[in-house]
DNA sequence: GCGGGACCTCAAGCACAGTTCAACTTCCGA
DNA sequence: TCGGAAGTTGAACTGTGCTTGAGGTCCCGC
């Protein structure tokens, strides 16, 4: 069975079939269909998959893992060069991130220390070094309503 | 003058008023109206926005700080104590979050020296220790379209 | 060959944290 | 007093990443 449909995959991969569907109209995995209009994946969808969970934990959005997978030597089967290739690339948005949280860590506790709150010298509610008016700060959400299955 | 409209509060809070607008409906401040129905806020809100905004770096959402807001002594006018308080309680949040980055980059450092995705083996698209089909995994994301002002 | 579980499509809905719009009113300085 | 900036409301829209539902079709084991 070189071939499996999207409740075996889904169960595979661990997502649900309706998010593979969504990937597929994203661009993000492609199939086969049967006679009967029904889909069919080959194995190497499954580390598609695997790819594009891993890269959503380190941040991107499926517009950019779709830019990624697109800029894959010709467009078809993830090898392990590229996964190298693309996840030392993330390396640096990890450390980032981690920094951030970091930043934002220590300037809570230098502001338990020292109780203040007074707006215009706070280090928390002044993100300073952020650009203040530019950027978004450090914000960190966990994904809504996203569970596994 | 201890009252504020709302354009000079967003000024000063670095947020944009449809944000205010937006907190007040959700509970998360309050103001009082002049005859002609205009908001006025006291110097206080400046605090509790500041405040709601630190919160969200934490990670909070905002019915989480709406909630950590109404369990202040008397629905009042946040002290150095209740801020002390209440980022005493963010602290493991934000040494959770870095941990589980943390995590997340060794393993990617890992593969990236082995090369792998065997998907039965790899640790990286195996999260493994954190209860696989149950939680989310660790997922940061920039939020959207938000901007300083 | 038949029944039910798995699959199909398309549209709508959800959650979050706001922003934008239209149509209107109020405030304040010259 | 007048005019434009700033304020008001409610509804609709944004973006991300899916899920849910309705109404119908397919596939496979018994």
């Amino acid at each position: 069975m070189t071939h499996l449909t999207i409740g075996h995959l889904a169960e595979r991969a661990g997502v649900a079939t309706s998010a593979i569907r969504f990937y597929e109209s994203r661009g993000l995995v492609s199939s086969v269909r049967t006679t009967g209009n029904q889909r069919r994946y080959e194995q190497s969808t499954l580390r598609r998959i695997a790819f594009i969970r891993t890269a959503q934990r380190v941040g991107l959005s499926l517009d950019e893992i779709a830019e990624a997978l697109d800029t894959l030597p010709d467009g078809r089967a993830l090898t392990k060069a590229d996964w190298r290739r693309l996840s030392t690339a993330w390396r640096p948005r990890l450390d980032e991130q981690i920094e951030r949280i970091e930043r934002l860590r220590d300037r809570l506790d230098s502001c338990i220390g020292c109780g203040c709150l007074s707006l215009r010298t706070c280090a928390l509610s002044n993100p300073g070094d952020e650009a203040a008016d530019r950027g978004p700060g450090a914000a960190f959400l966990e994904p809504h309503g996203r569970r596994a299955r």
